[in-house]
DNA sequence: CGGTCGGATGCTCATGTGAGCAGGCGCGCA
DNA sequence: TGCGCGCCTGCTCACATGAGCATCCGACCG
């Protein structure tokens, strides 16, 4: 077969063609001259080896980001925006990248919300220092779900939403209340009291929201904190729980895992996240794939800010994955994104 | 330090004109546009991101080649071409390329060699099945050193001399004796019969010369052929030998480790190696590159294809090198290659 | 044997890109 | 404060490059 020959010649070419391309600056036509060939079959070589994948471009940097998976996961799941950094080796490095990346959009987020309701945990603890002093002007930050003053870790709950809003010269209103209560009378009477009622109120208010989420395993914060057991944990795993979301326990379906529970939770709502038209979710890591797909699929966030790891499981397609999203995988991004990316 | 802030800031800024560029395709006026700078100032962000390698491009391909190495070694050593293939992680398949490369290079030599003289081993060996059928019209090949007819091997010795000959739809005219003989009685008689002496003549007047290179190790092919002992082995190390090259040890310094066992070794002399026009080595493999280096840095061949391990050892500097590697890495190749490469 | 089709080839032309240069800006130094 | 000095900016212009097109060649089929 003649034309299997003079393939395998012309994938030669390519390489050479690309070596002298890329590597020695040649110009086409130089190179047209060394091959032997005319520079517009250099051109079209070339061209050729960017297709097949022989010629490899990359982006070394931390603060790099892969723009391929962001259209893409915007594309997918039908974000406002997507933020994917690569995925170092290193899982703490990773973290405080996807940090890095949230606070890079934070910054540019237009307009800039007057109003800003934040969750906490490490995650967003990281991305509140990852803040540049100065990044907005004025902008006020409102805690959305109880959190852990008693906390023994240093700086958590109270002192993200403080640093994210001195930061921008801004006023924090933090929720004075336990996350979650153990009794539902107490957490009503709780939550009636203007003071914390008052800010729940508030947060409802917020232009935007910027939240994590958690694993439900016994490393969660809420174990730490002393307001769940391990054995709520198995409970609520039990029940599908994949994870939390500004406290709030959800499975893959993204309902609600234990109603009662839930009940007993003090915040904001699934659904005001749901609804509201900036609600910005960090996550990175391979543990948190699960309830980061929950997020996704069931419309929680309407940004994301991830690794590629976590990125690429959103985009694979889990066959059987019982309930929820029976995704199935398109070849390649053949999106024909016509609208201009946002985030500079 | 506001100087120190903005050359971040426009790191940061070469980082997405990158991404945009290299990855999404946009043109550098797009990206001005996006990023909010000139389209000039986009280009010098770009060459600032390829200079302070933020960007990488990389050839992905069995048959690539490293062209700056192979101009590095040209220029340091004084070589005629120099051919550089990537180094994969297996060493099997490490032999391959290199073989590879070189039945490339072979083909592509100019003038076409009327007679070609090559010596054998396993490497020889892949080479001559690595050319293709035609690879050359009327080429006639001649074997400089002695050989193993009687190896166990499949294919060594004779068979490659054949097989490139045949290759080529030339004659091959072989070297009937042993490597080394036992007494140098036999070798001058043997060396005097007229079949035997006028190949060697013949190799003598060979256009170019293809050969490999033996480490001085009980796995050489000399030992498993029984022409050497491992105690002669081990005597020649201790006198310093490094290698073979067709056949006879030579130390770090390019000399004969052993006079009185060289005197028993038929066939082509260093000399002669040295002084023609055109001498092939292919090389590859951690093992070989103190051989190596006593080649090239002794002017034993005027041709090089090797891995680029191999290359970077030769052009790595070694402060004290007294038979024993001593190996000091140095930084990083600053070496100001001026003279444009030749190999086409 | 002639017709037709697909893919590769070499071209024209519009666009994209890098070299080189004048002006401006901020910094350091007196 | 004033005066260089060097770096950065935005520009012109020449060149390199990719899109689109007419043509050619070989393969396949009636």
């Amino acid at each position: 077969m003649v034309s299997t020959e003079s393939a395998a010649a012309n994938e030669l070419l390519a390489v050479r063609a690309a070596e002298l391309y890329y590597e020695e600056n040649k110009t086409q036509d130089e190179i047209g001259a060394i091959l032997r060939v005319t520079r517009w079959k250099v051109g079209r070589l070339l061209a050729q080896a960017r297709e097949r994948g022989i010629i490899r471009i990359e982006i070394v940097h931390p603060r790099a980001r892969r723009l391929a998976l962001e259209r893409e996961l915007g594309a997918r799941y039908g974000l406002k925006d997507a933020i994917v950094v690569p995925a170092p080796v290193d899982e703490v490095e990773l973290q405080a990248r996807v940090a890095e990346a949230a606070a890079d959009y934070l910054v540019s987020v237009r307009p800039v919300p007057r109003l800003l309701g934040v969750s906490w945990g490490r995650t967003l603890h990281q991305v509140a220092e990852a803040l540049p002093v100065g990044w907005a002007t004025a902008v006020n930050v409102v805690q959305i779900n109880g959190g852990v003053s008693l906390s023994k870790r240093p700086g958590t709950a109270a002192s993200t939403a403080v640093m994210i809003a001195q930061k921008a010269g801004g006023q924090a209103t933090l929720l004075p209340s336990p996350a979650i209560l153990e009794r539902l009378e107490t957490k009503k009477a709780i939550e009636s009291d203007r003071t914390v009622g008052g800010v729940v109120q508030m947060a409802r208010g917020a232009a935007a929201y910027l939240f994590s989420a958690g694993v439900a395993d016994t490393s969660s914060v809420h174990v730490d904190s002393g307001y769940l057991t391990a054995d709520d944990i198995g409970e609520l795993r039990e029940r599908g729980a994949v994870g939390d979301v500004i406290g709030r326990y959800i499975t893959a379906d993204g309902t609600i895992a234990d109603p009662e529970l839930d009940a007993r939770t003090l915040g904001l709502g699934l659904e005001e996240l749901r609804e509201a038209t900036t609600s910005i979710l960090v996550i990175g890591g391979e543990a948190k794939h699960a309830v980061a797909r929950a997020i996704v699929t069931h419309g929680l966030c309407s940004v994301i800010v991830t690794d590629e790891h976590t990125a690429r499981a959103l985009l694979d397609d889990l066959d059987g994955h019982d309930s929820g999203a029976d995704l199935r995988v398109e070849p390649a991004g053949h999106h024909a994104t016509p609208s201009e990316g946002s985030s500079s």
